[in-house]
DNA sequence: TGTACATCAGTGAACGCGCGTTCACTGATGTAC
DNA sequence: TGTACATCAGTGAACGCGCGTTCACTGATGTAC
């Protein structure tokens, strides 16, 4: 695995100016880019060292200890930055719905789209951390528990409307949004994989699931709605 | 992230006797598998160092270079240990099907049980080292391809029988090998995720993609296959 | 049967490297008097 | 208005560590004569 560190001079930005006296939270802000960009570049935490972030952003790496108390406080702050962007742009997909199975499919592809633009930013967020990073939250506090929790709620919709087969949404989303999942992960991580054009992958895969979320001939008919755990 | 290295004494075989002369390939196989346990245990290249290997094994770290020529060399033939080990289990699970829909739902159910069972070598298989290791190669020489070939005509069985609505095998095997992979990789990397009991997750993510399969009320119909690129 | 020797299956110490983190420090800058 | 000083925003060198890999070596063992 190549690291980012000892690249001549990847930024000529070398040369900050410290902040003045009140404005060190100034550095805080550039330390997250810094990492956030060498991740995405890199595409996995081991391979970013605080003394590549240091470098980036033109100053040592002592410097970084004044904000983060370790590394795993910086990568910390930076996947949570990384999930409130994922989770708007799905959001944002979602708002020019028509009607439900509408909203669903829009998320739907905004989700393999986001995922496959960028790539290295998906991987640390749904790849890595879990569960040296999340293991002692509560689950309604796991960081992209907001997005699913919508995601469960817009299948919901659908169901009440009569756009769905009635059935658990929980579960239901679970399918949805691991089959999304599946293809973005193969996607970005098996690129050797002679992979179909991509519009065509994401029209079978989404479509796919809208189908299954429809009645079809072959599964049982469930009449309930089973309570959603939100 | 922790080391498998330095635990005071992993294995008490160290102990190891040195083989006779002429069975030197001995310890190629009792390195390969120490390095495969470690990984299993570790679950991540960079987590299983040469030295951990070779304690594993009650041998210097010298020695493991009489038989690889380096760290890589020694993982990749660990995956395609890993490889043989996965395709022959899916392989088997499909042998006593009653027809082709069958045959699907059990390499479906193999493949997660596998994944579940197994969660670290998948991830050492799925989710790390391309494209490193495989970019160099052709398609059809990528460990893991058989596999999923067997699955396309699989899938292109069940068409012709007309089991399964008629569309690109090569296709819709993407998307069922994706929505398994999903649900796979989702479960064993997000342990803090309130999953439903898997039993529940198996049947929901399987039995969706076989009505997926079956005709629809949504989709377009084709009535010609097109030709499939194993 | 005895012995010299080539070879095999390793060993043990060392190399240079990049890593996360610490610690004593420095110089500019705002503020109190 | 001038000045002493506390504080802020960093710096630079060093720490100990584990890593992959190399290299000169060693002792047992099979073999040729």
């Amino acid at each position: 695995m190549q690291n980012a560190a000892a690249t001549p001079n990847p930024n000529p930005s070398a040369s900050r100016t410290r902040s003045r006296r009140g404005e060190g939270e100034r550095l805080r802000d550039e330390v997250l880019d810094a990492a956030e960009a060498l991740l995405s570049e890199v595409g996995s935490e081991d391979g970013v060292s605080m003394r590549a972030v240091a470098q980036r952003v033109g100053v040592s790496a002592a410097a970084l200890y004044l904000h983060f108390p370790d590394k795993f406080s910086l990568m910390d702050a930076v996947c949570h930055r990384g999930f409130e962007h994922f989770a708007s742009t799905i959001d944002a997909a979602a708002g020019s719905a028509a009607d439900p199975l509408d909203a669903l499919r829009r998320m739907g592809r905004a989700y393999i789209e986001f995922g496959l633009e960028n790539p290295e930013k998906y991987k640390i967020l749904m790849l890595q951390g879990d569960p040296e990073r999340y293991a002692s939250l509560p689950p309604d506090e796991m960081p992209g528990m907001d997005a699913f929790a919508m995601l469960v709620r817009r299948v919901g919709d659908a169901m009440d409307v009569g756009a769905a087969r009635v059935a658990d949404p929980f579960l239901v989303s679970v399918g949805v949004w691991t089959a999304l999942h599946g293809i973005v992960t193969a996607m970005i991580v098996m690129e050797s994989f002679p992979w179909p054009p991509v519009d065509q992958v994401i029209d079978q895969v989404v479509e796919s699931q809208l189908r299954g979320l429809a009645d079809g001939p072959g599964g049982p008919r469930r009449t309930k709605k089973v309570a959603n755990r939100g």
